[in-house]
This record gives C-alpha cells, sequence and structure tokens, in this order.
DNA sequence: CCAAAAGTGTTAGGGGTACACCCATGC
DNA sequence: GCATGGGTGTACCCCTAACACTTTTGG
C-alpha cells in the first residue's frame, strides 16, 4: 500500500479540532491566583474560561501555548509546561475539540494585562473567587492545581512566582498558601539554606517597622550545575 | 456571533488526526522489557513502533488506549495513564496528526500476545535490544521510562508488572532493574514491610535448591485506605 | 556437610521536628 | 521601651545505611 492510498483510506479521521488551554498561576503576596478570562466568543460567550485558542495547522503545540501566554501577558520566557490532555468526545459544542492544558508560573509584579482577540478582559482571581467556567475548565484547573503541588516541592518552580529578590518569609508564605500548610520558621529556613541555591544579597527590605529581612536570589546557575550531579531539590 | 456561524468560521481548523500510542512495560524476572511491533501499514513499513492507531470521531481518546491495548494484548484492567502529548508540525507524514502517548504496566504472565490489525507481529524486547523506531517514537519512549522511573518510587505501581503472588527478592530485582540501582536486601525488607500494605501469604516458593521464600501479595485495599489518611509509599 | 539464597539484629550517623531564645527596626 | 517580625541554637527522635549474622532448603 502506497503512502498515497494511505493518506485517502485515513482521510475521514482528520477532523479533529485541536485547542490549547493554559492555567497561569501568580502569587500576590498573600494566596494563590489564577488568570481567567471572561470569553467574548460562542459558545460559553460571557463566561469565565482559562485563556486559550485553537491550534492553528502550521503550529507546534508548544508554540500556540506560548502565543497565547505571549498575546495575553505580553510576557516570553516564561515557566510552561504541559499538564494533560483531554479528549471526551462530547467536551466542545461546536464538533470534537481536543484539547491540551498547560500551566504557567507567572511573576506577577512583571505581568501587563492585555486582553486578547478572543477575551472581552482578563483578571485574577484566587481560588475561592471562581464562579462556574465554560467547558470542562473546572477540571483542567484542579489538574493543574493538584500538579503544582506535586511539582513544587520536587522542583524549583516557586520562584517563579516571586520578584527576583524576595524575603524568605515571602518564600515560606508562598509554599505555605500553594501547599496549604504550615512551616516551622527555623526549619524551613535551615531546609531551604542547606540546599545552597539561593545566593544571599547585601540588601534588606526598606522600611518596615521591624527588623528588616535580607534578601535572596534564586542562583539558577548553581541549581543546574548541582542537578547535573544528581542532587534533588525537595520540599 | 451565533453558535453556528463560529463553527463556520473556525471549521479550517478541524483538519488535525489524533493518534494515542501505548508504551507497554513488561518485567521477566531479569530486566524491564518495552512491547514493540513491526508496522504492518505506510507509512514507515516495516519498522518497529509503538503499539497506536488513530482515534475515531466518536471515541474519547481514553477509550482509543484502552482498545489499543485490548486488541494487542487480550487483557483487560490494565494500568494504564496518559503521559504526554506530542504535537510537533512535521512529526507525520500523512498529515497533522497529534498523538496522545499513554503508559502501561503489564504482568507478563497474563499477557497473550495478539497481533491487531496495524501490526505485523508484537514482541517484547528489553531496552538495550531496540532498533530504529518509527516516527517520534524513540522520544515518546524516553518520555515514558523517565515517568515510570518516578512515579515508581511514590505510588505502588511495581506490583503492576509483577505475578499477583511474589518474593522481596523479585520486588527488589524489579525496582533495582527499573531505577538502575541496587538495594541493601535488609534495608529493602525492612522499608516495604513497614509501609504494611504487603499481605504475606501462607505459602512459599516450590522447588527451588535453597530457603524458599515466603510469598506475599499486595494488598490493594489497605493501600486504599491508607492513602485516604494521606499515608504516601515512598520508594 | 556445602552452596545458595532467605531472613534478622545491631550500631552509628544524618536529618527532621519542636521549641526556646536573641536581634534589629519603627514608633 | 515595646511591638513586630527577622533570625539562630539545641536537644531529641526517628529513619537510614552498612554490615554481620543466623536459618532453611536441595543436593
Amino acid at each position: 500500500m502506497s503512502l498515497e492510498s494511505e493518506r485517502q483510506r485515513l482521510s475521514p479521521f482528520f477532523q479533529f479540532g485541536q485547542s490549547v488551554d493554559c492555567v497561569v498561576f501568580g502569587f500576590d503576596g498573600v494566596s494563590l491566583q489564577i488568570l481567567v478570562i471572561e470569553r467574548g466568543a460562542e459558545p460559553f460567550f460571557g463566561y469565565e474560561a482559562l485563556p486559550g485558542d485553537l491550534v492553528r495547522l502550521d503550529e507546534d503545540i508548544d508554540e500556540a501555548a506560548t502565543r497565547i501566554l505571549h498575546d495575553l501577558t505580553g510576557l516570553n520566557n516564561v515557566f510552561l509546561d504541559q499538564l494533560k490532555t483531554f479528549g471526551r468526545v462530547d467536551r466542545h459544542p461546536l464538533g470534537r475539540v481536543v484539547t491540551t492544558a498547560f500551566y504557567s508560573l507567572i511573576n506577577q509584579t512583571k505581568y501587563n494585562p492585555r486582553p486578547a482577540s478572543w477575551a472581552v478582559k482578563a483578571r485574577w482571581k484566587s481560588l475561592s473567587e471562581l464562579e462556574e467556567m465554560a467547558f470542562d475548565h473546572r477540571e483542567l484547573l484542579q489538574t493543574a492545581l493538584d500538579a503544582l503541588q506535586r511539582q513544587v516541592r520536587q522542583h524549583p518552580i516557586g520562584f517563579e512566582l516571586l520578584p527576583e529578590e524576595f524575603t524568605l518569609a515571602q518564600l515560606q508564605t508562598l509554599y505555605e498558601a500553594v501547599l496549604n500548610t504550615q512551616f516551622d520558621k527555623a526549619n524551613f529556613r535551615k531546609k531551604i539554606l542547606s540546599m545552597e541555591v539561593l545566593k544571599a544579597l547585601d540588601k534588606t527590605q526598606q522600611a518596615v517597622r521591624h527588623r528588616p529581612a535580607r534578601l535572596y536570589r534564586f542562583d539558577t546557575q548553581r541549581y543546574t550545575s548541582l542537578a547535573k550531579q544528581g542532587f534533588l531539590f525537595e520540599l
């Protein structure tokens, strides 16, 4: 059987739509938030949804996710990772659309709202504020949350949510918000510092009415070289 | 804009093919193996490939994976988990095909070879025996291996690869093969037994020319109830 | 008795937990 | 000085790694 005859035989299968949806996490210093848009097109016009779009025929799936994130936030080089693909037959009213969910962590201090063509507006919402969502987006979100809680303990990705310079207390608050737990201050500090992936700066907080905290920066190079030697980030 | 006009506007996007590929792991008592087929159709006729097929328009993606596995092995209710979706524009010569990779763990003693329509034949190969593979299947395989090594340490999935009744030595050998390491016998036993997820049977090995080992069985119920209380399987 | 693998006990050290305490700043 | 959070030291406990040892079978 030739390539061309196979193409003919299989052509009825080529009727899928492929989309990409992004779960974008941010942190406002107190609680974990996600970026939602209000849909500006049918179906689910006016509903809250995750930012996403159909993938173009000449576009890699990863590229599509990067494009969506850039259109929405104006940011490049943000943390972006594939999560899972959702392919229930009836998940989209317009036809057979398979969606691949991505999750992204962004530093809220760098965020520039930029409603894209498919969105009326975008805004941050904490998890408790969320209303009904379009499609199966609630399920995608829950999957992303589970993944984040798993990943954040085993990979140094929490830093993506903080400003480049941060205090250990901010870092601890972030972990407590994401994991929904409490850590002992002394032990948290010892653990994170013992990994030697933070660079202590000669700077402190300004204008606080208590002893100012030292600022730190995540040392990407150091982490990369440790990781090559088998070092595992944990908790 | 109505639903119907949206359907019209978006129809040019609905030209994707969606496929599913399965990385099926097995264990022969010595080393980790995967199930490969020899392709019986173009493209890549005659090449080794992962078992997979195009998803039908009226079929969920998960269903397609289950179908493929059943057609190939005759087995139902096997461990099957989604891995990752591969969507490079040029990954398939016949057109734009996005594939979702799954990985599966099966008990080789239950396996019934059953070459499906799309395969000339299926066979077990250890990792070192693998030759060039069709499409980007080598990449899918590597991703599956990484996932397996991560998952097997944090979830009690190794048992899926063993007979229902097994010795602790078999279990240790399995872990050593998957993770490519060595464990101290005494410590391995203490660790696994301390989790209390194995049921000790009043049976031993037969016809071995040394002291016969006790047989164990994974206690699914026990694990489920422990997991609900926050217990985490580890190593 | 010997070989081979099953199965157990002991010890030393590292890492985590709990908790008490001191330090620097603004007001 | 006081309130507020930053930052540190210590004692205990458990888990783990390392390793030596005993047990049970077939031949």
